[in-house]
DNA sequence: TGAGCATATTGTAAATTTTACATAAAGGTA
DNA sequence: TACCTTTATGTAAAATTTACAATATGCTCA
């Protein structure tokens, strides 16, 4: 391994200038009506102490593709999260004494059981409020915040949102979602009858069970259906 | 300067892993009723000969955002071009011999006066089809291929179609525009009525001269209107 | 066991939007 | 002035969206 103490001036072979690539991913998780993203706290270095975003420097012998898919699953334990790029920041001086190039990721992760893991390299990790998120290092904050766009857009031509639901889910819950990530309220009626006729939804014929009031219907995510209509050029419009 | 053998080697001072990072340019042009795409052929290097993007290697005292522009510039002496990201790539292997990880963007230039350079590095510069692209190096027919895509989605929820026209522009024109990128027919009443309705086109009230027949009013695009309507969430769906 | 409570579920009429479809107007050319 | 090419425009039917409130269900507790 060569070390250099000037890694703004490290070209390689054909002279081409190098760059710390990293990635930052936000997750977005539902707790009761409330949209949360996922911070750590980091426990060393120039920054100990300070809230960011969970994310890691891209190494040599992985795929970029593969790193927001390994930062989750040593977070949460989970594999096979919903994960998509969202933009690139590579600002010069974005990062003090360091070039450094992150590619921004959001991933949602649904509300079954995980155990958190703050991993080696952080002193605390906790669910926040999207709204009341704090200072945090670097231009996080600004990601942060174009990542909850790129979530509502999206949230608005594709039904991702179920990505954030347990497998089988009612639908007061897969409205309420909408309604919380979308920061508007819906009307039953005309939502239930509108996704109903989507046919984006099976209905198991099963319902929620323990509950102290009328057991509402359960139902899951027709992904075969989604997929052959978003073929043909399809967007869900939810206002 | 450090000169390295071995790029994938080398690590900064706090012991990161470094790439090369580099930016690639989808520019899309309308040329009558084709959509193209603007290509460079290499000169020289182990890839001479050989058709690609135009792009370039991210410098150290470049914002990664700017690099886009200079790109475009060097190719066609526009500034205040449209670009946009769609992509980013960084699988290990996707260039032979070199870690690389890319940026892609696309660029959107009106058919206005503009003059091709094809700069130091290639040999050639060339508008291709974007239905009729040829084999180009590394995962650039991939590239294209989402950055088209992109575009198309992005077109039916953005009027970003206006950058592709000359600032004055006939509804013939405005419509065609949408036909030959979505690759679809649309009715000419219907599509009259849907455009004025949304009020984002200004009736210049001049006429296109020097035509042999009806001559057709010009409009511009209304882009304080647009972006008035944009903050409220708003979308132009056209199908 | 039945009254009360909390949430789930459902319909309809009016307004708006979308769709399908064809002819007349304008302006230059021969 | 007749002709050619393209521009410009209306209407009725169908489909979708909107606004709006009462009933059904299942549990709890007296």
């Amino acid at each position: 391994m060569l070390i250099n103490p000037n890694q703004k001036r490290v070209v390689n072979v054909d002279g081409v200038q190098l760059s710390t690539v990293s990635v930052d991913c936000v997750i977005f998780g539902l707790e009761g009506d409330e949209l949360k993203v996922l911070l750590i706290q980091h426990d060393e270095g120039p920054v100990e102490g300070q809230w960011a975003l969970p994310g890691d420097y891209v190494k040599f012998d992985f795929d970029l593709e593969e790193m927001p898919s390994i930062v989750l699953k040593q977070l949460t334990g989970l594999e096979n999260v919903f994960v998509e790029l969202f933009d690139v920041l590579g600002k010069v001086n974005r990062v003090a004494h360091q070039r450094v190039i992150t590619a921004a990721y959001f991933a949602l992760i649904s509300t079954e059981k995980y155990e958190l893991k703050k991993g080696l390299e952080a002193r605390d990790i906790k669910w926040v409020d999207i709204h009341n998120i704090p200072d945090l290092i670097y231009d996080h904050n600004e990601i942060i915040k174009k990542g909850y766009e790129a979530l509502k857009l999206k949230l608005r031509t594709e039904p991702i949102g179920v990505e954030l639901l347990p497998k089988q889910f009612t639908l007061t819950q897969f409205q309420k979602m909408y309604e919380t990530i979308l920061d508007i309220k819906l009307d039953t009626r005309n939502f239930r009858k509108k996704i109903l006729k989507e046919d984006i939804l099976i209905d198991t014929n099963q319902k929620e069970l323990n509950v102290p009031y009328r057991a509402p219907n359960l139902y899951t995510f027709n992904a075969e259906k989604y997929d052959t209509l978003k073929a043909k050029g399809y967007f869900l419009n939810i206002y």
